[in-house]
DNA sequence: CAAATATCCTGATAGC
DNA sequence: TGCTATCAGGATATTT
């Protein structure tokens, strides 16, 4: 489940692979994954012959930048979705890009394939032309990115507090803040010691700054150790090599094992449909 | 209008 | 052993 730092890793493996190539082909083998756009001819138009100029990322999204005849036109933007893995001929050889659900592909100028493999078919892929604003038009509904807004503090505070629902609901929520997902949800609240359920409404003004600042904790850390390969190993790097910040973790998925900080058991609520890990003695 | 729920999808796993 | 049922989850559409 790529959440901001698995993207961020990605987007690490990826620029040096694509930065300044010129795009020569792409193939869609599934529908679904190339979406928000009128036909795949219309998408294939706009997209080849461009040259890759920059790679960003924005909250759990990788931004490609496309320039034709040295303007800039547009950018692909991808979503990994659950399953979406990112493989690249250059690195791994061209067998680890024609494998089984490799949905989509990109054919550089330089012989590069990067394949986008994704079982599940939760994650897409688009185009957005350039309008004149540098964020994406189908980007610019998401709120402050969680690590690269220098103070989402003022900006989700009054947000979070007029509304009535849990904080980790909120921590989902990409309008209000975006990159985090379930996983570094729980992980995050954790770090916090703030119990998922609660209502930001509650919160003291110590609690929001603590809050923040787990929230850069966390996520910069889970960067730093290349984002969180769980039991499944669905998430690689685009090497196909697993991230380390899964041994770090101190709720998400440790139903039943003891707490590492009280050593209470860590329990499992499912609510709306979704797992929330956490410690009743230590978040409260 | 806000919040809750249904929906998309397939690999892994539990249970019989 | 091999089958079926269940589960996981991000974002969007739909319903309450």
């Amino acid at each position: 489940m790529p959440e901001l730092p698995e993207v961020e890793t990605l987007l690490q493996g990826l620029s040096p692979l694509v930065l300044g190539r010129r795009i020569e082909r792409v193939e869609a083998l599934r529908d679904r994954t190339v979406r928000k756009i009128a036909s795949f001819e219309d998408f294939e138009a706009s997209v080849v012959s461009t040259q890759v100029v920059a790679l960003r990322r924005y909250a759990k999204h990788l931004i490609v930048d496309l320039a034709r005849n040295h303007e800039f036109i547009g950018h692909l933007i991808l979503h990994m979705g659950m399953s979406g893995q990112l493989r690249s001929s250059g690195l791994t050889g061209e067998e680890s890009v024609y494998v089984r659900h490799s949905n989509f592909r990109v054919h550089l100028d330089d012989g590069t394939i990067v394949a986008f493999i994704d079982p599940r078919t939760f994650g897409w892929i688009a185009f957005d032309s350039y309008d004149g604003d540098p964020m994406p038009i189908s980007l610019r509904r998401l709120g402050p990115d969680a690590i690269l807004s220098s103070d989402p503090l003022a900006l989700i505070k009054a947000r979070a507090t007029s509304s009535s629902i849990g904080i980790k609901w909120q921590l989902l929520d990409q309008a209000l803040i975006g990159g985090i997902g379930n996983m570094y949800g729980d992980e995050i609240l954790f770090d916090a010691a703030i119990a998922p359920f609660r209502t930001p409404s509650t919160f003291s003004e110590e609690e929001f700054i603590t809050l923040i600042t787990s929230i850069r904790k966390i996520l910069t850390r889970a960067i730093e150790l290349r984002g969180s390969s769980l039991f499944d190993r669905t998430y690689r790097d685009i090497a196909g090599e697993i991230g380390a910040a899964q041994k770090f973790h101190m709720a998400y998925a440790r139903e039943g094992e003891p707490c590492l900080r009280c050593g209470d058991q860590i329990v499992r609520v499912v609510s709306k449909g979704r797992s929330s890990f956490f410690c009743r003695i230590c978040q409260i």
